[in-house]
DNA sequence: TGTAGGGTCTGTAGCGGCTACAGGCTCAAG
DNA sequence: CTTGAGCCTGTAGCCGCTACAGACCCTACA
């Protein structure tokens, strides 16, 4: 591109394959307000600059930790427009953190009953099968 | 309804209500093929009969038990039309158990992370955090 | 200098799995 | 006979992307 003066900027492309993302994803993010809107070229182009894939790496790694698309804009301060506080990540890391454990014994719960009727089943070609049977009498939780 | 006799059938919100599913969803799991078309009273209300209410509450419970609509639709025997054999039911579930577990895995590993970083974090009024931090910085997997 | 091929731009539509209307009919109770 | 609840239909919206189509632009090579 006509001004991609030594070590500036990453295109879209550029800034996708560095971080990862999907290369649409990062335009999405731009749309809904995750990612502020770059500089362009006199083309069009956007460029991105170093704190752009910061700020996408934070939104990514946040997103594999499980943080919910509002709690990541708690984060960067997008709710309110200020920083966020110490105690402000706190509480909302550990609401995200209370959510996970109850996931997890939700999870383990499931995996139970279907260990336990697995189990029974025979694997015969057969239409009666314990699981369906399980599945239909069982309740959780 | 005029052809409300005696013990037959459930209109769609005492199926609603008989199952604690929400009634929009019913029409939807219709329109999908999840359940089948019920018959209609002369001014086209849905009447179910014990069979449809069977069938949904296996649905949920299957939801409940986090199976993808797409292995419901196989245990109810709607990919290829005939009922499923408990071999295929087996395969199904064991797959599914071992996608539990994968996420359980994952969860756990979440689990540590935030709770690792949550203890580091002062709680105070101040911009600077340890969680934002490990953020940042950490990655998972 | 021409051109081929990639990359990027925009807007819009689609995914799954519901959920929530609006606007009209029908039914049962008073 | 009226009132209010329930049901009918179709359609639109939700989230968080993802995938186009059709246009433009930039680089490399002949």
């Amino acid at each position: 591109m006509s001004d991609h003066d030594s070590e500036s900027g990453l295109t879209r492309g550029e800034l996708a394959r560095a971080t990862g993302c999907n290369i649409e994803t990062i335009r999405h993010y731009e749309k809904i307000g995750m990612l502020p809107h770059p500089p362009r070229t006199g083309a069009g182009y956007r460029i991105y600059a170093r704190s752009h894939a910061a700020r996408l790496r934070f939104i990514l790694r946040a997103r594999e930790l499980g943080f919910a698309m509002k709690d990541i804009r708690g984060l960067l301060g997008l709710e309110d427009g200020t920083a966020p506080t110490c105690a402000d990540v706190h509480a909302r890391t550990e609401r995200h953190l209370a959510d996970v454990r109850a996931k997890i014994d939700d999870l383990k719960r499931i995996e139970s009953v279907l260990a336990g009727t697995a189990a029974k089943c025979s694997g015969d070609e057969v239409p009666d099968c314990p699981v369906l049977d399980a599945i239909t009498s069982s309740f959780i939780r």
